[in-house]
RNA sequence: GGGGGUGUAGCUCAGUGGUUAGAGCGCCGGCCUGUCACGCCGGAGGUCGCGGGUUCAAGUCCCGUCAUCCUCGCCA
């Protein structure tokens, strides 16, 4: 099938186009129809462009019909002009047209991007094919192309090789859940879809390959969040004969790059970065209750248990005699805040697992409001604890913190876990509430030197704090044996705005070392040699000293377009179930394939 | 697996236990020669998510269920 192909975008036509002959292809973004007047505005990747047909044109077109439109570029009087569009001083005028594929009525109203934020998700997605034609949607798209483009650019001037690795590959049920593959050819195995391609990348740098990266598809089976979906892309790199701060280096430069050029090339209304800011495990903990702090912003929490070794107050009390900490943050401004808004507070701290949140306002000295009090330095407090404070408390307390007139104390006493899941919450809440939280800032950071292992209580057993294949920190390694809680890790991750950008490790080279650290995860021999022969094996060749990080690119053009959803930023994603209203999967397959495959379904448990 | 929100026309949403369930946009028809949120007139369009129950009477109240969004657990 023929038709008359474009000769300019949509977008492109100006002034000073005007006489030139033309032909246009795309679709009808709006139609209107005045009778003897027909104008419709064209669209397609680039733009629109207001076509006007001959007078008194008959044309079956609607929203979304397919055109090809052949006419002369001519400028508007200047009473016309619309100045809200780039190709406003102009307009085609159609000498011949052509309809190339009608279109159905719309399931929504795409022209119209602020009723489309608002459009059921799921209609959205089973028309995605339609979506995607959003001028908002194809920016999304066209940013994360650039960012993979520059990304890519960068590594590739820097001497790394891009490799791909299995999709279809083994399970190893550490960490999340696996998709699983069935293996024809011998029922009852399974293939699994990676998780990441950790071990291939490792003995991608036992081959010798010393600088690889990938821009690689990872599955996980599990519960699907607002930023997660059960397919997702990382940038996967792994570096030999590198220390820690290589790979840091690298990330730091190549972020930095790639996102300062994206900031510029898509005028993004962000301030471009520089420098990355660094904390250790514990300080991040220490001072923003996270291990992903959002760096925006100050407000960091202060141990307020310094000024409280003498209370009085029982619930404090019991707090420190149970070995337990007692943390605050301070409000700025937040002695103002309602009764109401201080149970959110409460309710927040409370869903993360504190029993409540204490709290007590600090207002002017001179205003002797109800229920609250002068102390003997001067300082008035009001409501919430303050009356189970002594004066000198209070001092202290006001002295911790950095306190002002007008502000509000908050703190959780429990133990350290706790303190931290409900003070970082409140802290972030904090942040918004003031506006702090800019998105026009992006703050990144690298947090260093996790903890090698963690304990899990459920299981008894020390898990791995980010993989089974993290060196600990060479000093560390006589704690191996003694005190394993404290060995720390040659692990780092990246964060931005209080997200997990990315995570790394430096990874253990020698199969002693590793298959000692199996044993202290609780991965018997047995199940070391079942699961992981391989790669203790390809250790005993000469594995070179290796390391390598992985970040999230759904992620990274979230944080570029203060997107909160992952699905916005990826062309086809999944329900929150994991299903796809556009193709309909997953679906049922034909009993011959069963067959094949050699497998029968189990009944279903009875519900209890 | 747990908690919370939502589900009414194609879309976004109103709707106090009581008449024939409404609005804006969209759609269809008519009129309209400078619109760009075109305008004016008319019209069609409903399994009130689904199933039970209470009631003289249920979109509205109760129970269950499904879908979806957010979230806790989970995510080496």
């Amino acid at each position: 099938m023929s038709f008359q192909q474009r000769t300019i975008n949509c977008g492109e036509p100006r002034a000073s186009h005007a006489g030139q002959t033309v032909t246009i292809n795309g679709w009808a973004h709006k139609v209107r129809d005045l009778g003897g007047l027909l104008f419709v505005d064209v669209r397609d990747r680039t733009g629109l462009l207001q076509v006007i047909f001959p007078e008194n044109t008959k044309a079956e077109i609607r929203s979304e019909t397919c055109l090809s439109i052949t006419g002369t570029i001519a400028p508007r009087d200047a009473s016309n002009v619309n100045p809200n569009q780039p190709t406003g001083e102009v307009e085609l005028r159609v000498t011949d047209f052509e309809i190339l594929n009608q279109a159905a009525v719309l399931p929504f109203p795409l022209s119209d991007e602020k009723s489309m934020e608002r459009v059921n998700e799921e209609l959205r997605m089973k028309y995605r094919y339609v979506d995607l034609r959003r001028p908002s949607v194809y920016q999304r798209m066209a940013l994360r192309a650039a960012a993979v483009k520059g990304i890519r650019a960068y590594l590739d001037n820097e001497t790394f090789l891009e490799i791909e690795t299995p999709i279809i590959t083994k399970s190893t049920p550490e960490g999340a859940r696996d998709y699983l593959v069935p293996y024809r050819i011998e029922p009852g195995k399974f293939y699994a879809l990676p998780q990441s391609p950790q071990q291939y990348k490792q003995l991608l740098m036992v081959g010798g390959l010393e600088r690889y990266y990938q821009i690689a598809k990872c599955f996980r089976d599990e519960s699907q969040r607002a930023d997660r979906q059960p397919e997702f892309t990382q940038l996967d790199i792994e570096m030999s004969f590198i220390t820690q701060e290589d790979i840091l280096g690298l990330i730091e430069r190549m972020t930095v790059k790639v996102v300062n050029d994206l900031i510029a090339d898509f005028a993004l209304d962000i301030e471009p970065i520089s420098s990355f800011e660094r904390l250790t495990y514990d300080e991040s903990l220490a001072l923003y209750g996270s291990d992903k702090p959002d760096l925006r912003f100050g407000l960091t929490i202060f141990n307020a248990a310094e000024a409280l070794a003498n209370t009085e107050f029982s619930v404090f009390k019991n707090t420190l005699e149970a070995g337990n900490f007692i943390r605050g943050l301070r409000y700025p401004g937040g002695a103002e805040l309602s009764r109401k808004q201080i149970t959110e507070f409460e309710d927040l701290a409370k869903s993360f697992g504190a029993k409540g949140l204490a709290t007590f306002s600090l207002i002017n000295p001179s205003e002797e409001a109800e229920g609250s009090r002068l102390t003997a330095s001067g300082l008035r407090v009001k409501g919430g604890i303050s009356k189970f404070l002594s004066d000198a408390e209070v001092d202290a307390l006001v002295a911790l913190s950095g306190a002002e007139a007008g502000d509000l104390l908050c703190f959780v006493a429990d133990n350290w876990a706790v303190t931290n899941d409900g003070l970082c919450r409140i802290r972030l809440k904090i942040g918004s509430d003031l506006g702090l939280r800019d998105p026009r800032k992006l703050a990144f950071g690298f947090v260093v030197d996790f903890p090698l292992v963690e304990w899990n209580e459920d299981e008894q057993r020390w898990d791995p704090s980010h993989h089974p294949f993290t060196s600990p920190k060479s000093a560390d390694i006589p704690l191996l044996d003694t005190d394993p809680g404290k060995i720390r890790a040659d692990c780092y991750d990246v964060v931005c705005n209080g997200y997990e950008w990315g995570s790394g490790s430096i990874r253990i080279h020698r199969p002693d070392l590793q298959a000692k650290i199996f044993t202290l995860i609780g991965v018997t021999p047995e199940q070391q040699e079942e699961r992981f022969a391989h790669i203790l094996e390809a250790f005993t060749y000469g594995a070179p000293p290796h390391g390598g990080i992985a970040t999230g690119i759904d992620r990274l053009i979230m944080l570029l377009l203060n997107e909160e959803n992952i699905r916005e930023v990826m062309a086809f994603p999944k329900m929150g179930n994991g299903y796809d209203p556009l193709m309909d999967a997953p679906s049922t397959v034909d009993e011959k394939q069963w067959e094949e495959m050699g497998l029968m379904l189990r009944p279903a448990p009875p519900k209890s």
